[in-house]
RNA sequence: GGGGGAAUGUCCCGAGCGGCAAAGGGGGCGGACUGUAAAUCCGCUGGCUUAGCCUUCGUAGGUUCGAGUCCUACUUCCCCCA
């Protein structure tokens, strides 16, 4: 490690990314000597992306930064099968217009990590549908198909595994890999694209591409997969009890997702800080390097830099100064998520029940609002609330005009009287 | 085709002699302690207009004062025989 000689290489490699690579060697040589063309194929079975596919978006971004050509693909056509992978059963199977629309909310995210052709970049975002809903059975089968050996596939963990537990294991995505394998030498035909990264669950869908390459188009491809990032407790990354972390201004609010980070668990800062923001690495070492309460300034960096790549600098910064206002300063802040609700409710006086279920949804419903009232969980302008009758009044207003409701000692929503 | 088993709280796993809003975990949420961390300890973890009411144990019927539990049919999955 840290032998190479490129500088894509070597900067995925010292920043962690590298789990498994084919043939390094060529590969560190063919990157040395000129510009090479790589690809991430990204489902789009929701209508955004969510902090576990951050970490491929990244290895894209740093393949441009190093002077490459990134490719991001968009699994229109694969999506229609589903990737037996890691799953135990069979996908729900989305309709063609579910996937278009999806197709365009991550489109919208990935110009934030890439600079497309047209925008004054090289990277290409290109959608599997655009050949392989053309595809005709039957070429199909004598071009690709015999290229494929069942007993092989039948030997990859993807099929094996479901196989053993005797899960069904439907034809259709039976042929999923040889579908990514067909991605792989089409990329190939069209842009030169030689390498294929992915996590590490995709190595032998990617392997099969080498495969399929060497035999049709006799090229030398490449395979490159990264760790399976799961934080030191061992949860999978992106998940959190209000769902999946989106990317999406919209989905996320910047203010959460920066809160989603500067949660991270110690353990985790300097591998996070070197995956998932684009600081030098000697910066970084720095930050690392801090211990006990000091950490703390390690998390607050992670986080705006974290915050800034996705939904953009002055936007990170405004959540990283609304964090310190309330956590620091313990003061209201006004950019905290805000909720509008209607004056003359207020004139009538609002149940405490109703405001934080319904309007702040802080909480699912009336009965876990109770619950938490019994546990001391919720706060009105930072007093408990004690009674599940309380109702809130204009009088509750603060100076500033506003309600703040809390869930704990990290969760907020202001009430806005329109 | 024949025989035997299984499906439980809408996150998961799982116990449940006819009186059950249903044991126990995991996960999650809240509280205490801390550093908005981890670990630890405590509480909570179906809904509602909450002395009560309503809806939940694969689906549909039936027996019973009363069914997750018994009976019948169906669906799906697993095991054994052919």
């Amino acid at each position: 490690m840290g032998a190479y000689k490129s500088d894509l290489l070597h900067v995925l490699s010292e920043r962690g990314f590298i789990h498994q690579l084919s043939e390094p060697e060529a590969l560190d040589a063919a990157a040395k000597a000129g510009t090479i063309t790589g690809y991430i194929g990204f489902d789009c079975t929701a209508a955004s992306l969510h902090v576990g596919s951050l970490l491929p978006i990244m290895m894209l971004h740093w393949m441009q930064q190093t002077g490459h050509r990134p490719i991001a693909l968009m699994g229109g056509g694969t999506t229609r099968v589903g990737d037996p992978s890691g799953k135990d059963e069979s996908r729900r199977i989305l309709t063609e217009a579910a996937i278009n629309q999806n197709l365009a909310g991550i489109r919208a995210i990935f110009s934030k990590f890439l600079k497309f052709e047209g925008a004054g970049g090289n990277a290409i975002m290109a959608n599997n549908a655009d050949w392989l809903n053309k595809l005709n059975y039957i070429d199909f089968l004598r071009d690709v198909g015999r290229h494929f050996s069942v007993n092989r596939m039948l030997s990859f963990d993807s099929v094996k595994l479901r196989l053993e537990r005797q899960q069904e294991l439907s034809f259709l995505e039976f042929n999923y890999m040889v579908l990514q394998a067909y991605d792989f030498v089409e990329l190939h035909k069209r842009y030169k694209c030689i390498i294929q990264m992915g996590g590490s669950d995709q190595w032998g869908n990617i392997v099969n591409g080498i495969d399929l390459g060497r035999r049709m188009l006799n090229a030398q491809l490449f395979a490159l997969t990264s760790p399976l990032i799961t934080t030191s407790s061992g949860a999978k990354m992106g998940k959190t009890a209000a769902g999946a972390v989106w990317l999406s201004a919209e989905m996320v609010s910047p203010y959460d997702y920066w809160q989603y980070w500067r949660n991270t668990e110690d353990g985790d800062v300097a591998r996070f800080l070197k995956l998932f923001t684009v600081l030098p690495i000697d910066e970084i070492g720095r930050l690392a390097r801090l211990k006990g309460e000091e950490i703390n300034e390690a998390k607050k960096v992670l986080a705006t830099e974290a915050t800034a790549l996705v939904h953009g600098r002055a936007a990170a910064e405004q959540a990283a100064e609304t964090a310190r206002r309330t956590f620091e300063e313990g003061i209201i802040a006004d950019t905290l998520p805000s909720v509008e609700i209607s004056r003359a409710d207020l004139d009538k006086g609002l149940g405490v029940l109703t405001a934080f279920a319904e309007k702040a949804r802080l909480v699912t419903s009336n009965g876990e609002a109770r619950r938490q009232i019994k546990a001391g969980g919720l706060k009105v302008n930072d007093v408990v609330v004690a009674d599940d009758n309380m109702m809130l009044t204009l009088r509750e207003l603060t100076a500033d005009g506003v309600i703040k409701l809390s869930l704990g000692r990290k969760r907020h929503v202001l009430l806005k009287p329109v």
